[in-house]
DNA sequence: ACCTGAACACCGTTCAAGT
DNA sequence: ACCTGAACACCGTTCAAGT
């Protein structure tokens, strides 16, 4: 950022939380292959940085902040342009779909938003839920109800949709993915309502069901 | 089950799946401390059925598939007794309740369940939910938008949930941990609105909270 | 202060060998 | 067929040592 370090013509790109932050992100997205990815690991960003663990874990205290503050980086940069003369409701709506979108093109940020301890992008998300949701007009638990329902079917869509997202593999195709899974829920369970869903599965839209989802909340709670 | 190895009086206890299944059950009860727990090892199962990694590998794919298998397990004792008389929506009520209950009970659950792969736990709470649904009379995409905002919404509660559950330490007890939990909203992001969303959590009642969600896409869906 | 890299205490999984 | 346990290829984290 600054203009400093102006020694080595081709300078040693000194290390700092930032950089090590992004070198996770980029991992991150790269390493999503058709196979179940190991996902980011401390050897893989030492041989990125080319740098030893010690340097690393004087920025960080450990990886899974680092991951967890990695998702939060991804959603931080989402919530572009919200416009403020929208509705209550319409602005939620424009919110979810930018929380989908950059779900989609970083498959693993929903898998790390249901991680365990705290995770700062979930906070993030909870507090623009909850913006909105007092700009309508909720307080104490009305508000805290209805935005744990929005809040909470967010987290579990983008856990889910980690299985199926667009940018995974190179070889396997969004399509064939979801055929594949559809026929894991098949052969598991017989039953012709598990069949029913899995065909849906298999030919819809996450897009759009996840946003039919949101309406469906935003009527329960307006309603 | 069946009466055979009678030759040992003190029975060696034969490996199976079903008691390999039982002890990782057992250890992920245990094992919920006050410290970010490891979960299930395969050296902790090794210990406790005092064998070695290939008997257990005999038996079971791999680690991820016997963690799926405990929490599908778990559910499937959940679903006891659904009243047939009720109507759709009611029994729907019925059926959240006693998931959220067993979450509750084992706090594990909840993370496995958003957890990479297949997880027929998952699969098994679509189910129910797709079934009552289609008695309800939805069919095609109005039957899937509504199941998955549903589903959705239970998976996120039950992540969320795990780190907040009843049964964890025996040293903190709940309202401490989410006293905790709190505190550490308000200090990572000083928004007033963040606070008045950490005083509600630090003093509310989760299982109310995640039937009210219930009730509000409930309404969202027959609206 | 910042960085190196060996060492440590773990993981899950495999497999030759026993019965 | 069922089980044993050493060996392997990984993890994240620590820390004495260098500059």
């Amino acid at each position: 950022m600054t203009s400093n370090t102006p020694r080595t013509g081709r300078r040693r790109h000194a290390l700092s939380k930032e950089r090590i932050l992004q070198a996770a992100i980029a991992i991150l997205d790269e390493e999503v292959a058709d196979t179940e990815s190991t996902g980011l690991t401390l050897r893989a960003l030492m041989a990125r940085l080319s740098t030893g663990s010690g340097a690393i874990y004087h920025y960080v205290a450990n990886m899974d902040e680092l991951r967890a503050a990695a998702a939060d980086e991804v959603l931080r940069l989402s919530f572009a342009d919200v416009p403020s003369d929208a509705d209550t409701m319409a602005r939620l709506r424009i919110v979810a779909a930018e929380i989908f979108d950059s779900l989609d093109a970083h498959s693993w940020v929903g898998a790390q938003l249901t991680r365990g301890a705290f995770q700062p992008g979930a906070l993030r998300i909870w507090k623009v839920i909850g913006t909105e949701l007092h700009h309508f007009g909720l307080t104490g638990a009305a508000l805290t109800d209805a935005g744990s329902a929005l809040a909470n079917f967010i987290f579990g869509s983008a856990a889910q949709h980690t299985l199926t997202s667009r940018q995974h593999a190179n070889g396997t195709d969004r399509a064939a993915r979801l055929e594949s899974v559809a026929n894991q829920w098949r052969s598991f369970d017989r039953d012709p309502i598990v069949a029913d869903i899995a065909d849906r599965l298999s030919e819809h839209d996450d897009r759009g069901q996840f946003l039919a989802g949101v309406d469906i909340i935003l009527r329960g709670i307006a309603g």
